[in-house]
DNA sequence: CTGAATCCGTTTTGATACTG
DNA sequence: CAGTATCAAAACGGATTCAG
């Protein structure tokens, strides 16, 4: 049983021919490229996860504010409220997007079963690591606020 | 000037009790949490609309292409597709997609109009910086995919 | 209080065919 | 080549109801 990884790959450069050479298009593209699309090609890697994670109407919120502290259930639906003063997260929502969090290791849930029952979320060390990286985002987009709306303008003019 | 937090805390909740005040959320959770909620509070809002556009499905990999050089759209939507090999990218997202990156002034579109037509995008200076950020957050999550993987298979077998 | 379950409308995305 | 138009499918989000 051998393992012909070259003559693996030339079937493969061979069956995609001039074309869809994946390895190819990795090298020219870099590691970045590679990262985003490698091991698993679907939206169920990590990183297309986490990016989406932070790119959907309500985890951003909730991440901003766990940064500050440990929140209960109905707290954190208040202040996420609040901030997106646009709508209210309906409970599904919430619990939703908690538990996606919870589930990629950004969130603890912590349960104390009295009654009623008592459930306090906070950011796991993962999360905080991530949050700080957020932060650095948030504050380069914000600080260019301006650039990107003169871009919008520009934009609209252009399209009467 | 002392600084209680935990008093600070239990003040947010009154207040919130009686009438949501922003402001004060504000002043609690820190500029961060006002950023993403500032001047438009909907989802319009550069900061939301540019953290979408990174967590969406097709966006990233553009801008992942587009920042090792300047590609023509056929050439861009065959790199798009070969990086996704879940699934080819549609015409019709890759100009949606574009034009919201060209909007938000991340992308230039320059036309020839000849016959056939050619048609080139590339990254604006802008949108080099903003992928320098992303390349860090890439970085970073994709170094920290066996955490990710690992607090998943710990929420799937805690769900048994 | 903290959710889970259901139903349903809206928004987003995709397949396909067509055009200057 | 570089799109647009149209229709259909799927994902997303919300209101409501129920439960431990």
């Amino acid at each position: 049983m051998n393992f012909d990884l070259e003559g693996k790959r030339r079937n493969i450069e061979k069956t995609l021919a001039q074309r869809e050479d994946r390895e190819e298009v990795y090298r020219a593209l870099g590691d970045l490229a590679e990262r985003m699309s490698r091991s698993r090609h679907d939206r169920d890697a990590p990183v297309r996860e986490i990016m989406a994670r932070l790119g959907d109407r309500w985890s951003p919120l909730i991440l901003v504010i766990l940064e500050t502290g440990t929140y209960r259930y109905a707290e954190l639906r208040r202040l996420v409220c609040i901030l997106a003063s646009e709508q209210n997260i309906s409970q599904r929502m919430l619990t939703l997007r908690l538990r996606a969090l919870e589930r990629d290791g950004l969130v603890v849930r912590t349960v104390t079963p009295t009654v009623p029952p008592r459930t306090d979320y906070a950011l796991t060390p993962l999360g905080q690591e991530l949050q700080k990286l957020m932060n650095m985002l948030i504050g380069w987009i914000s600080s260019h606020e301006a650039d990107i709306e003169a871009a919008r303008s520009r934009f609209e003019r252009q399209d009467d």
